[in-house]
DNA sequence: TGCAATTTCTTTAAACTTCAAGCAATTGGC
DNA sequence: GCCAATTGCTTGAAGTTTAAAGAAATTGCA
């Protein structure tokens, strides 16, 4: 243990540990619950979960979205999304339009179908994710919603450091 | 506004809107995170991030680990180490060793070259992360490994009663 | 207008991932 | 000892994911 001259510990300057551990402990608690989410999906509806999360952006909105719009919400390439979206149409959960005005652009909706169940689907994920956080009150639920934006405003300013 | 009958605002009994969000909070935070330190091991090491956290798995203990423990340890299935490893074996990076007792278990090792690799790495990671977390004070720090592991408690509670 | 830059999307290859099925080896109860 | 159950790992199929390259369309500026 360093103390410094008053006999208070302080840290090495350049250890990182603590940032380390927090991270870590924020990716396995992630991990855990995407895998919960993940099996209940499949088991209760027979649906993966990158199809789910999909369905869950178009639900949002009522007239449709273009794929790089789903790219940038979902966070994944675009690649990934033409995809998705290929295998989502085929079973008649989808809806493509190609654009009028400008005919690189395809406009993607849920159909009655797909809207219809994903609403049901997510009505149940609503409830287990109630249950996954249910020991949390809700002052912890603010307290973590408020330092989850901090970090999230943090991590925005590195990665666009590194970017510039 | 629902309010009760001391004029105080209450959430509607099935409403869980609130731990949704905090979910999707969660989920954002990580991906973003998750995808800056994928892009800055590829650019600066040309390696993917499931061969680090393998790697830093293996790095925490010097007598190597059998599949199984990885499997666990990263949360991912048998198969997926499997692969992995297979790969990580022919880039020299590991070592496979069959256990004399059992013979269905492989003891997995770092390399020399594996560890050498791993450890510059793993020291860029480090101060990428502090980084990342830089805008949080050890307080928030401190307050978020609480509340995360009070979520992960939570998580593991829920996970185990359905498998139950 | 002309055309370079940008944007939108698709395609490809390689890797990653899960799940389920299966094989081989060990364990535990009888 | 016997053998059913379990454990450790691999395999195969389907799907997801990224990165990189490319095609098509639009935009913006000289």
């Amino acid at each position: 243990m360093i103390l410094d001259s008053e006999t208070k510990a302080v840290e090495l300057p350049d250890d990182h540990g603590t940032e380390l551990r927090l991270w870590l402990r924020l990716l396995t608690c992630t991990t855990l619950i995407e895998g919960e989410v993940r099996s209940r999906l499949r088991e209760k509806f027979d649906v993966t979960l990158p199809r789910f999360d999909l369905m869950a952006q178009l639900d949002k909105v009522s007239d449709g979205m273009t794929l790089s719009d789903l790219s940038k919400r979902m966070m994944v390439s675009n690649g990934n999304v033409t995809g998705l979206v290929e295998r989502l149409v085929e079973s008649g959960h989808l809806d493509r339009r190609t654009s009028e005005t400008d005919r690189r652009v395809q406009f993607i909706r849920l159909t009655k179908l797909g809207r219809a169940e994903f609403r049901k689907m997510a009505a149940e994920h609503e409830k287990w994710i109630a249950d996954i956080f249910g020991d949390l009150s809700p002052k912890d639920i603010r307290e973590l919603m408020r330092l989850l934006a901090k970090a999230k405003g943090s991590a925005q300013r590195s990665a666009k450091a590194r970017t510039a």
